[in-house]
DNA sequence: TATTGTTATACTCTATAACTATA
DNA sequence: TATAGTTATAGAGTATAACAATA
């Protein structure tokens, strides 16, 4: 394809993405869970938090959309929740063993998934596409996003 | 970066989805036409367009949606929208020379900053990275989306 | 009866403002 | 006074339903 001639890469790289979300969401029904808790599940393993302020900049949420997500999480014991005793302002939170345990199932679900829509490309290529994608994905700093 | 170890497909293409809508945004606001202003254009230009459904359902739109972006790009001289003489429910749809030209600089507006983003990027990787979204974007007939 | 375009309406998602409790 | 969490409200974007014109 000659390159003058391309999509948009907003419009493609959009397009891929509703079409990853896509896939995803009859795996995400089977877990009973929505896109939002599972992305708390995957930030809260990677690290804990301690205010729900700090986990909802660091996905890209309000605040306040982050509560009724919460709320459902700690119903079903999937994240601990529990004022700072330091600041009892504040919530420390984590994943439970059974949060981690679901969260690891998911995941496995989904990446078995996006092997299946990878495999649509060469090893090679597979394996540049992921490395740029990451690049592309991290801006250096002083480039403000 | 182990494999194992990267960030969710889904998560990493719509976040440099988004970013790459921020990138647009200005210039879109530069020219004064909106996102879907400016993927109307886009699609009218590969090919005009018999009827309003068939240009809502080539861009993955809703044909109430567009009704409001289709009065104002007419009401700009962007695109013509005339009666079809052989069956006059449906709107013929195509762009008028002045559409055509502002579709073309917002475009290339639009190609430089992409290729700000994509320097950060080796020459190969970049080739390579956007030959994988073409292709991942298309997927082989028979999958449906 | 089916289809195109349109309008009016409802729904979903998200952000804003206001409140409480702590500090 | 400032911040964390929460609730209530408002707004944007989108989809659904109903309609008129045409086939």
């Amino acid at each position: 394809m000659p390159a003058q001639d391309r999509a948009d890469l907003g419009a493609m790289v959009m397009h891929l993405g509703r079409r990853i979300l896509a896939m995803e969401r009859p795996i995400l029904a089977r877990h009973d869970i929505s896109m939002w808790g599972y992305v708390v599940l995957s930030a809260l393993r990677d690290q804990p938090m301690r205010t729900q302020v700090a986990l909802a900049t660091s996905i890209g949420a309000d605040k306040t959309r982050l509560i009724a997500v919460l709320d459902e999480l700690q119903r079903r014991a999937l994240i601990r929740r529990e004022p700072d005793p330091a600041d009892r302002r504040a919530r420390l939170l984590g994943l439970t063993p059974a949060g981690r345990r679901l969260h690891q199932r998911i995941r496995a679900d989904i990446r078995a998934a996006e092997q299946d829509l990878l495999a649509a490309l060469a090893e090679a290529d597979r394996t540049t596409f992921l490395a740029a994608l990451a690049i592309l994905d991290d801006p250096p700093p002083g480039q403000p996003e």
